[in-house]
Order: C-alpha cells, then sequence, then structure tokens
DNA sequence: TCATAACCGAGACGGTACGTCGGGTCTTGTA
DNA sequence: TACAAGACCCGACGTACCGTCTCGGTTATGA
C-alpha cells in the first residue's frame, strides 16, 4: 500500500535539516503550532519530502529525538551493575530525572509522550524505538539482582520496573508535584522497602 | 478586557449540548480530528457560544468528563476507610483500572491526559478540577492508615500516592503492558512490601 | 449540488479588493502565474472567501472586466444609428481595436478569450454576460440597415456581425497581422462591398 | 548557456511516444490538467528528456499537431487553382470547416490557439510553423485571382484572407453560434459579394 | 576494443499553488 | 443580550506539478 521509495536515494542533508529544524521548532513554539509547514520552512525542504520519509508529525518527533542521544547508536542500552542495587538504581533514576527535566529533551519527549497517549500507533513506535530497549535494560538489571537475591523471587519484573519508575513518569506528566533527585530517591527507597511499617526497621 | 459574560443568562441546553456533542464526538473519531466547529455542528449551537463560554477545547472535555460524573456533584470524594488498608485501597485501585478501561471513559480521559502533557494551564486545570480532591482524599486515607501505624512513619505522603497510582497512570499512558486488576493487585503488594527480598518473608 | 451561500451576507468590501487585486495581477504578470493565492494575498482576503463565491479563475476575470466598464451598468448596449450606416460602423469598429489594443483592457481580455477558447463552460459564461449583448447590439443596427434598404436582404444577421467583426478578433487573437484602424476600415469597406472585381467601381 | 544536444543521438522513438502521449491526453483530460508530468508518464520516459528536447507544454502540442498531418511533410501547402475561385475557395473553406470540427484534431488545435492567445512567443511559434504557410498559399490564390481579374485590384490580400477565414475563426474560438458547411458558403458569398444592397443583384 | 561520453528511465529534490478544513472574530437577525 | 447561523481573515493541511538534479543502464562512436 505505502509507495515507500528507495531509501538509498534519500538526500541524508535534507534528513538531518528537517531532524534539526523539528527540534529547534518544538523547543521555540508550543507544541500546538508545530506545523509539519513549518519544519519544512525552516529546514529549507520541499513539504513532500517530509511526506515522502515520515508517515507522522510524531514519527519526525521521534527520529529527530533519537538522533539527540547518537553515541547510543546501535548497541542497546545497559543499566550498570556493579553488584550495588541501590546505589545503580539510585543513579539511573537520578539520571532519568535529569533528562526529564534537561529543557532541551523536555519539549520534543512531552511532544512524542502526549502523541503517544491518544495515539496507539504512536505509543507502539515509541515503545519499539525508544522506551522498549531502555526497559529491557531495567528488565534485566532488575533480574541479576533477582538472581542475586536482592530482590524477592515472586516479584514480577515489569510490576518492579513500573514501581520505580512509575511514579517518576506519572509526575512529570501530570506535574503532580517538584520532579526532584530527592523525589527520585525517596521513590526508590519506598519501592524498595515498601510503605508498610515493619518493627525492626 | 474579558468581556466575562452574564452566567445567569446562560442557555442550559446549549451547554449540555456542547457536552454531550464533545463526548460523542471524542468518542467517534481520532483525537487529532474532534474540532470545535464539529462540535458546534453537532450540538446546533453556534461557534461563538462555545467560544464564550469555555476557554479551550481541554476545558470543554474536562467540563463534559465532569459531567459524565454527576453523581459526586459539590462533595468531595472520600476513599473507603474499614481500617482495613489492604483492602480498601485494593478496592480503589481496582476501580482506577476499571475506570481507565471502561471505553466510555478511556477517550476522553485520554484527551485530557495527553492535552495536560503538553500545555502547562491545562495541567493545571485537570489538577484543580480532576485529580485534586481525588489526590486529596488519597492522601486522607494513607494518612489515616499512617497515623494508625500501619504505614512506615517517615513516608512522605505524596510519594507513597505516587508509588500505589503512579505505576498505574504510567501504564495506562504508555500502553507499556495489560492493564488489569491482577496488575494492580501486584502493584499494590509490592508498593506495601517493597521488592528487596527479606528473610523471614 | 452548489451550497451557494447568501449572497445578502456577502462583504461588498472585499469583493472590490479580488476584482481590483486580480485586475492589477492580470496586467503584472503573465498569466500562467495569475493564482487565485495570489489574487487572495493582494485583496487582502482569505482564500476560501474566493472560492466561496467564484467558481473559477476565469469567473473572477469576468466579474472583474466587468466591473471594468462600471458606467454601463444595467443597460444594454446599443450601437449608434444615424442612418449612415458605413459611418456608424467605422466608429464602432475603430473603438473595437481601440478597446483590443488599450494594455489596460488587453491582458484580461486575453486571458479570458483564452479561457473560453479551450473551455466550453467559461465560453457560455462569456457569451452571455460579455459578448451576448453586444453582438445582439450589432446585429440590431445591422437589422435596422436592412430594413432600411441598405444591406442585402437575404443576408443572415450573424453571418454579417461575423463578417465585419470575425476579421478584427481573429486578427487580435492570432496577432497575425498589425491591429490599426487603417485595418478596420479595409475590413469594414471589403464587408461591405466584397472582395470580387466589379465593372464600374 | 543552453547545452543544445546533439540531435544525432535523439531516440526517435521517445520522441514518438511523447508526441503520442500529448495526443492522447489533450484529449482525454481538460487542458488544464495536461501536466509534463503526466506526458512523461504516459509515454514511459523520463521528465528529463522531455526537458531536453522541448521549450514548452505549447511546443509538444504543436510537434504532435505537426505530426498528425504527417503527409504534407516538407512541401508547403498549396490551394487548388482550377481558375474557378468561388469553387475552390468554397472547397478549402469546408475543408477548414471540417479541420476545425474533427474531433480528433479539436483539442490539439484549441490548445495551440490558446496558448498562443496569451503568450506571443507561442503564437510566434504557431505563425511560422503551422499558420504562416498556409496562409502564404492563401494569400497566392488570391493573388492569382486578382490577376486574373477576378478580384478587386486594391484589396489587400491579407485583408482579403482575414474576411474570407476570419468569420470562421473567429466562430469557431468563441464558439459564438454553429459552425457548418453553409456557415462557410454564406461567410464565402458575403465576402465575395459584400453585404450591401445593391440593385440588379 | 573498449573507454567515455551522450542519451535514456526513473525519481528525489526545493518550490509554488492547489482546493479544503478549522481556528478564532465579527455581523446579522430572532427570541 | 444570549443565541444559531455563518461570512470573514488566516494558517495549515496533504497533493499535484514545476523545472533541476542526481543516479544506474544502455548505446554508439572515436582513441
Amino acid at each position: 500500500m505505502a509507495p515507500t521509495p528507495d531509501p538509498s536515494r534519500r538526500s541524508a542533508a535534507s534528513r538531518r535539516a528537517v531532524l534539526d529544524a523539528a527540534l529547534e521548532l518544538v523547543q521555540e513554539v508550543p507544541y500546538a503550532r508545530l506545523s509539519i509547514e513549518g519544519i519544512a520552512a525552516r529546514a529549507r525542504v520541499g513539504k513532500q519530502t517530509i511526506y515522502r520519509w515520515w508517515p507522522s508529525k510524531a514519527a519526525i518527533l521521534l527520529d529527530a529525538f533519537l538522533a539527540l542521544s547518537e553515541g547510543d547508536d546501535g548497541q542497546a542500552p545497559v543499566l550498570p551493575d556493579t553488584g550495588d542495587l541501590v546505589a545503580d538504581l539510585r543513579l539511573v533514576l537520578r539520571a532519568t530525572v535529569a533528562e526529564l527535566t534537561d529543557p532541551r529533551l523536555d519539549a520534543p519527549m512531552r511532544a512524542l509522550a502526549a502523541e503517544a497517549v491518544h495515539d496507539a500507533t504512536v505509543a507502539e513506535l515509541y515503545r519499539d524505538r525508544l522506551d522498549g530497549p531502555l526497559r529491557d535494560a531495567k528488565r534485566q538489571r532488575l533480574r541479576s539482582a533477582q538472581e542475586a537475591g536482592q530482590l524477592a523471587a515472586d516479584v514480577d519484573l515489569d510490576v518492579a520496573v513500573d514501581l520505580v519508575w512509575g511514579p517518576v513518569l506519572s509526575r512529570w506528566l501530570h506535574r503532580s508535584g517538584p520532579l526532584t533527585e530527592e523525589f527520585a530517591d525517596q521513590v526508590l527507597d519506598a519501592a524498595l522497602d515498601g510503605l508498610r511499617a515493619r518493627p525492626g526497621r
């Protein structure tokens, strides 16, 4: 159905220009005013070139966002594993908070996240290309901890990932409170030790 | 500057018609195609009437959504408090999952949530009129548990709320996995008891 | 089929602005570059306003052209009838030549004529609103001459009109030679007296 | 500046394909939708091939049209000269009418004529390659008649040509009436004998 | 004989304009 | 004065072509 043109003839310069323009614009103007027309104009590129290679505005943003984290190219992300679960997770969760509050990343990530919220197609793209690999890494680190006997054996790792990162993501998306390192630490502690009052603690 | 029209002369019929039309349309068409023009046409209402009474599309959705949960009118929500924290929270968290998966509520809630993700103004509206009262109730229930010695004394209640509901919201928004009662229960158990492996458990 | 909006709500200012802009542009730029987009921009008018009220670019030109000859408003044109057929026709045919060579009229008339050449719909519009009334006047003047015994009784008046004006129009359209008063006079003389050599002439 | 490619290497097959495609398309679709892109696609030819060999769409049409009347190749056209001026002209004028009403020729001729109306460059092409030789032949036949004393000595031959063919062309272009053999005959009679009432006729 | 230069098909590219949709404002007539 | 209706200016949509520009591939000489 999709005529999908020959990628070998694709202009790398145009691709970069579009991605850069998208990133610039998503930070300059409110999301609702981000238009393909505007991206094309800023990138000095014909609109057709955009429509030829990207199926949606969200797909551009996704590519643009992936292009931001250039170094990781190719290899799947891996979480640090020093053996000290708490320290490792604290590091990573703080990094997550730092990313989410980085003004350079906030705008495109919000744009993507919002798009994913109401469009399952975009959600799938987002999951496959951005969140998925990262989630695998998180699950992997927790599995390692579980195997080392540091994590309860009966805990579903997907649940565990959501328990640690869910609160942070939720607070970021809903702006339901300040998103700080302190919050990250509190969440981590609570997630590991539980909310319940326990004697001998 | 704002003309702020006289609310006493407002047509209740038009208000209802707009809200109903918005709810119908948000379920019929993909969110991107939900237009004020379309709502006005469906509601047999002049566009000006909408612009007179609502500041944004999101505000319409919010009103429409509030109108859905009519019974709660006025009084602030309260969580059950039978003394059995686990049972109470399980009930409520399952109810949350039920709401989020109710096809009748899913569409407008997603629309609102997405709008809130990229627009801080909408996020505030959302927080004040929808999420806020509910969050207070959650915090209140947890405070009661804390006072009863069921919750660790040093736990920040906002962190606690996010630890319990954050994973559910996050999974809903990102569609990162199936959103089931079982998941709710797992999250609750993990949140209360922690992920960490502990002897004597 | 056509939704044809209510003409009573039409903005007279926009109408004028569009017509003026069209006339200006058709004289400034080659016809192929005359765009509705350009007319709308020049007229400071939304494109939709043009599409609402005119079915085609040619229709705009036609209205614009009719607006040029403002004085004639309403009343049908009449050719002079002094009794002296030759003098009357000479006057009118020279006026035709003058119009066709007037740089202010040449551009829009060519645009219209060309459009009419390949589009029968436009040709009909053109005939009904521009050429028709004028042709009636010509026929009427010739009929009067015929009744006065100045024109051969067996001549079809439509043929007669074409014999007098056809050569001029043809030369204008095809630029097959200089379009001068002298040419008009020669055509008129030849049309009245015929090409054939005759004794006693 | 112009690279002027080597004509000896030109692909005759491509030339034919373009000309054929142009003729087909000009008859299938309204002129405004006739695109070089479309011609190239139909002819299975690269766009560059068209741009290399033809300066404009009109030039393609002209070539295509000339290719239709293949037989006349090279030699200039000549009008019959039997000595009987009326019979000869009647024959030719009827043939003109037949051509103009031939549905196979009508579309490309209209396209060309319309293009010539608003573009003086095309008009020149048209005159030089199509109309010019024919006009010479007409003038030649009339000169012969004039020398034989059949045509008034003081008649300008260009005026004479326009007097005979102008009405027919004009009616064709403006569709101002039915274009029939009868009309041709009437025009011819009127042109030769004049419109004026004359005693002894 | 074979390189090498042209034409060729294909089609991506930066652009301009198309005709449509919707945004938010303003006007008109009715209740 | 609120309302239904809808015209208005404007900006963006996604598409069609423009004319230019590579890309391989195939002829078709001329070193």
